[in-house]
DNA sequence: AGTGCTATCCTTAGGAG
DNA sequence: GCTCCTAAGGATAGCAC
């Protein structure tokens, strides 16, 4: 999506994995707020980038970076 | 998106939950996929559906119904 | 590191089989 | 409860701040 299809391979550029991981998580974080919402259903969500912290996700009942 | 935009409360119906759970499910673990490869990273992916089997993602590497 | 823009690609609600 | 279809709304890559 976005202007230019990226390839289903690790990004090269550290700078530019920060910047699709700040921007896709946020995208699959309101997803998954949502779909805990719609369907009423518990869901644990948690991300390890290596510069930064861990991001930890409860359903849409808590949302934490630790 | 779809045809008509649902409105962010708990859906009513249960079949409507549980076509709705199945399809956005689909696309989450696909982006969950889509993140950690294309940002190198480890992630964690939990959810519990009351009529069904949770669905455990790790990571690109490895995924599971309990 | 974050926000805003927007062209472009993606996801999905409703319906049919 | 699945898969395929498709209109329509959503997410996001690249860029500028």
């Amino acid at each position: 999506m976005g202007r230019v299809k990226l390839k289903m391979k690790r990004l090269e550029n550290l700078s530019g994995r920060q910047v699709t991981y700040s921007k896709r998580r946020a995208g699959i974080l309101k997803k998954t707020k949502e779909l805990s919402i719609l369907c009423d259903i518990d869901i644990l969500f948690l991300m390890f980038f290596p510069t930064g912290k861990p991001t930890l996700c409860l359903g849409e009942q808590r949302l934490a970076s630790l």
